[in-house]
DNA sequence: ACGATACGATCCGGTTCCGTATCGAAACTC
DNA sequence: GAGTTTCGATACGGAACCGGATCGTATCGT
């Protein structure tokens, strides 16, 4: 996508090389124009170019178009993933549910929403969206799988509803602040607990 | 809002009265757009006018401009709430889980997941949101509250808590279909089971 | 110094939408 | 029939944005 990355050191092309500066400008400012609130197509070219400080034909020389360059500041958010530490299922249940839709960069928090009703058009942004969460729900996949083999969880769990009972309750709460009593502090302990645990009486 | 209902039978105005067939319409016409995949912001005023077959006069007659008939068209999703039989707190729990997002008109199915960035947005949205799906987790509240107080559930039970993890996979799976591979049948009752009965190993 | 390229800035033609205005026809009251 | 109001249709001025083009300048290799 989008060869900005002119790391290819071979035979340096010439003329004036491209500012790096300015392609962090650009990502920059349309991460930050969606943390604001923009809406993915509200969000112009226009309003990109003059709060990064560019020109827009220096937007439109490095991508086609507003969805080629939305796809590489996407990519930006991913961060760098969780480590679980590997000891008690539990806790590391509670680590990686603390982590859903909570990632490095606060600006995240206020973007992946924006990306719910694009996810149910395109197919093409469902699948990265799926790119972008998948590693994370890979590593509760092994969590879960790691407590079936001890014994800690039931041996006949089925981890992908698993996974919805632990992820679901967490991705409502941060996308819609479903409950607005709710502490995400210790939600994430909750959660984790009340699924393990079960509701049932005994 | 918007005085369409023009039920005030007492001094019939004279002139010409105005369609309700012109009313329903463009309500109509407002959700099939959405439903199709529009977002609020792309929706427009011409747009719904030529969908209602109606000049856009005649929508600007009865709303103020494109928020009131959005909200005005959003209540209409409300529909039926479902009926808990009162019998078996799982079976009931099964029917309101699977009532989640899954409302009598199909078009809500589309069009709720585009509301989800206007509520992270504005406190007016948010509002109405919370009061569309209000009267649903009330029912579903209630039920937890006769599980507990007959002993099917647990005395020490969060409400709210359990709500979220009862809620939260079905409207994520509903909203992302975040597990494609999931069954939206027997969904629900693999989420009542699972929250039931917790998945540690005993 | 020179060619090549990128830079920010600005302008242009085209499109879309808003909200209002106006038209002749139609529907209703009195 | 006169008067009033709404009807669908159409047009308008204004605004926003797109995608491209161009300008003069800046920065690189040779």
């Amino acid at each position: 996508m989008s060869d900005m990355t002119s790391t290819a050191d071979a035979p340096r092309s010439p003329g004036r090389p491209r500012s790096v500066r300015a392609d962090e400008a650009i990502i920059e400012a349309t991460l930050d124009l969606l943390a604001e609130g923009s809406t993915i197509e509200a969000l112009s070219i226009e309003a990109i170019a003059s709060r990064a400080g560019v020109g827009k034909a220096t937007i439109y020389r490095r991508w086609p178009g507003k969805d080629a360059l939305l796809l590489d500041a996407l990519r930006r958010l991913k961060g760098i993933l969780p480590q679980p530490a590997g000891h008690s299922v539990r806790d590391d249940l509670v680590l990686l549910v603390g982590a859903v839709g909570h990632n490095i960069d606060p600006r995240a928090v206020k973007i992946m929403p924006c990306l719910v009703p694009e996810v149910n058009r395109s197919p093409d942004h469902f699948q990265l969206y799926q790119n972008i969460i998948e590693p994370r729900r890979q590593l509760m996949r092994d969590v879960l799988r790691r407590g079936i083999r001890t014994g800690e969880l039931r041996a006949d769990l089925d981890v992908e509803v698993t996974m919805a009972l632990l992820t679901g309750p967490m991705l409502v709460q941060r996308m819609l602040r479903w409950h607005p009593e709710l502490d995400d502090r210790i939600l994430p302990e909750r959660i984790v607990d009340g699924v393990l645990e079960g509701i049932r009486a005994r």
